[in-house]
DNA sequence: GATTTGTTTAATAGCTCTATTAATAACGAT
DNA sequence: ATCGTTATTAATAGAGCTATTAAACAAATC
């Protein structure tokens, strides 16, 4: 049988259910989404979805794992030993909210899950993320800008501020997107160009207020 | 009848279930919390509540309302003709971020509210709001602004993107909130000093990014 | 004290949701 | 072709939810 031409055409249905309940969770949250739902947008039986996945939590879990996990990884930050320490700074900042924009309802739909913690594991999934990446980041990004410090280059600052400043202005662009969507009632491409004009007022404002 | 006494007693029971609905609703979102826990919360049978409120959405949409108007109202710019410009801004960033502090799930209630934006008129009501506040608020900061800018005491910067900053940067302390609560376990007491410490570093980030 | 008006409850209809079970269809290997 | 495994569906139990209705209760008015 031909493998290749049969994995392009058929799309196996557990995928289908995963792919689908992930659009709808990140869409309308854990509450407010269900396995009818799923399995009628995914083109199948209801109990196909607990056939698979057996309860719905399980699901939900499987799919915040990974997005919260690739939300962390969009924050990497690169240490480019050839490029100055603002040419850095200004290529993270830019990453973090390219990251963003290709997936722009994943903050708001990982904050408010964050929020509904009741019975499932969401904190904890954090704490783990932030045990075996954030801190070790953290560090890293201390001893960069200590130096920095030292050498009169930037005022004083902590690493976590920064790394706060840089997520609070960052997100908070696409926290706000259905807001300047809906009020500004301006089209697709106006929306686009109006975020991409933020993101280098972002950029600014951070080099600016480093200045010693 | 000791109307005062009377009053002190037995509040209202239609005011019971407003402020028990409000604390359920802003705590567990709209969809998670039913009518049954509300009355039960309350005291009363859940009849009561659809005897008093009609449906579910009226009641929240009551709620959400009040809440959406006191979010924005916090943020009222002061214009105070006896500070200079620093002061005052420094000010309106404080007064932002402490009303903030009083209600510290607010921010992720009504972003997420508004993302789940089905049959309900979240939008609406905000977009009223703007047409009525902001859209003045913004005028009026643009003209101080221009002012500022043309004195080259400040860098060129809109009255939006200021605004958006200042929102982004108080908004994101508590969104993270109950991340840092728990990931770093910190108590009550420790948590608050955090949040003072983080306030004083948005006034200096703001500040110094505002330098011409 | 009887009557009217407003408050509260019990009961329930009618949905929708999750999860399970048993039966059927599809398919790959023998 | 047959068998065994995997995928899929129909049916349904059991629970919870919203909203309505009719009846009971309390309080104010006459």
């Amino acid at each position: 049988m031909k493998k290749g031409q049969e994995s392009s055409k058929k799309v196996s249905m557990e995928i289908t259910i995963l792919k689908v309940a992930e659009e709808l969770f990140v869409e309308k949250g854990y509450s407010a989404t269900s396995t009818v739902e799923i399995a009628s947008k995914a083109g199948c039986n209801q109990a196909l979805v607990h056939y698979y996945f057996r309860t719905k939590a399980n699901l939900f879990n499987k799919i915040l794992e990974s997005k919260i996990s690739f939300m962390v990884s969009a924050f990497d930050y690169i240490d480019n030993k050839e490029l100055s320490f603002t040419e850095n700074l200004t290529k993270t900042i830019e990453m973090h909210f390219d990251a963003l924009t290709k997936d722009k309802k994943l903050p708001i739909f990982v904050l408010n899950e964050i929020k509904n913690n009741d019975n499932n594991n969401v904190l904890d999934i954090i704490r783990e993320i932030f045990r075996n990446k954030i801190s070790f980041l953290l560090d890293k990004l201390d001893a960069i800008l200590q130096e920095e410090i030292k050498a009169k280059r930037i005022r004083e600052i902590s690493a976590l501020d920064l790394v706060l400043t840089i997520v609070s202005l960052n997100i908070f662009v696409f926290l706000a997107y259905p807001i300047v969507d809906y009020v500004l009632s301006v089209n697709e491409k106006g929306v686009e160009l109006i975020i991409q004009q933020r993101k280098k007022e972002i950029v600014s404002t951070i080099l600016n207020s480093l200045r010693p």
